[in-house]
DNA sequence: GTTGGATACCAATTTATCTTTGGTTTATAT
DNA sequence: ATATAAACCAAAGATAAATTGGTATCCAAC
């Protein structure tokens, strides 16, 4: 219907007429379609009526929108960020956190099936030398390399890819926090028996145990993170 | 020259001079060195002759760069882009199973945590949407939609770039696959029902309940699919 | 009393502008 | 010759301004 008829309700009508005008105007290559203050007034409709008819269209998948990007043609495209950068700035600490405990204790789980005698040999190294460092920075080192070591034994190479992302992600994250006590971790720190709990649950093919273990584990430094966090407010 | 030792080579003494300068100055935690003009002058020497003392440290791998960033101690950060297509070509279907009925259930349950009511409507869209798909083309556009919707749900951007990465792959290693059927989904399809278990959970903030059911829609998923690759392996 | 329209404001996003930074060239002086 | 200073470039970051969808408010009309 080129000339909205008279007898059909008016929101209706600016349906129709919005529909007209999505089939002939050829909008830009992206689908976008111009601003609701502009496309209003060349309508001839105000924006509270236009915003109703482009709820319909919304409502059955024609189009959706975003707060300052625009109104688009089709369906939404899933933005895929894989960039690390990308996603590094748009996240904080404690996303990163909240992912690890979400990601790793399944990935443990599913090691505690599929790990080999030498994947647990090299956690069971890592734990060694974890204990052995002289400084954070040579603990961080292992601890990395234990649960990145427990990635791998997953034996999936998508898993461990995820499993790299997230870490690449945690580091570039968390930048700019301070390690305050230049001291070398102490034999009780609470990693070392969490971390031999983990591996030997793996050890043990008790994949809820090595779930749960690598849980609690980072449950514990969630703990902590925030317990510095909120020490450092206190001070600040 | 201040006071210049004159048995040592001034290019060599700069060298010196920059380890002495490096080993001492806690930089930032991100290992950031101040700017070359502003470094150049704290030592005393010409942009141009720092410029080559930092050459020599970068060819040794102590140090980094990049135009507009800045110098940076330690190794290059790996540039990862979690390439999609790489990860793909080394995975496979199976693996792509695994991974998602590691990782969904888990994204699930921290959904049921953080969905506001417009995440769930959205999902109760999906479901609807999908009920009406008259191709299957359209019900995996909406299947994937919620999906993705639950993952938005979890208000956590780092996990959804995860699970983004992990449906990409998984489109790419779906690749080569073909709809025989060309009939549009049947009301009996398993997803109807388990797809509506998991929104009621969320909706019920039922985080265990919905972790569950997910896991269990997508192990249905994979038998399915294990299914019709041992008809397929049957019938060639 | 309800409806529709105009206006103003908000938050997310993009665009434009300026600054910073490593890389490079050129001219000058010692 | 060599070193220094200066200027310029392109890449990246930081900041400011403009856009845009979403929402609330007020007012007039029926």
């Amino acid at each position: 219907m080129l000339t909205p008829p008279s007898d059909i309700h008016p929101e209706k009508g600016v349906v129709t007429q919005l529909r007209a005008y999505l089939a002939q105007s050829d909008l830009a290559e992206d689908g976008r379609l111009p601003p609701e203050r502009e496309l209003a007034s060349a309508l001839g409709v105000s924006r509270a009526e236009l915003r109703k008819a482009l709820d319909v269209l919304e409502a059955e998948g024609q189009l959706w929108r975003h707060v300052g990007k625009g109104t688009f043609m089709g369906s939404r495209p899933l933005d895929t960020f894989a960039d690390i950068a990308a996603l590094a700035r748009r996240s904080n600490p404690a996303e990163v956190m909240r992912a690890r405990i979400a990601m790793e204790p399944e990935i443990t789980r599913a090691a505690a099936f599929t790990a080999t005698p030498a994947d647990i040999s090299e956690m069971r190294l890592c734990l060694a030398r974890s204990r052995q460092a002289e400084t954070w920075r040579q603990y961080e080192g292992w601890d990395t390399r234990l649960h990145r070591t427990i990635a791998e034994a997953t034996q999936n190479s998508l898993l461990l890819g995820l499993f790299d992302t997230l870490n690449a992600v945690r580091r570039a994250v968390t930048w700019g926090r301070l390690r305050s006590v230049p001291v070398r971790p102490l034999p009780s720190h609470h990693s070392f028996a969490e971390h031999e709990a983990i591996v030997d649950a793996i050890e043990h093919r008790d994949m809820a145990g090595a779930a749960s273990a690598m849980r609690a584990h980072l449950m514990t430094v969630e703990r902590k993170l925030m317990e510095k966090q909120m020490r450092a407010a206190g001070e600040g």
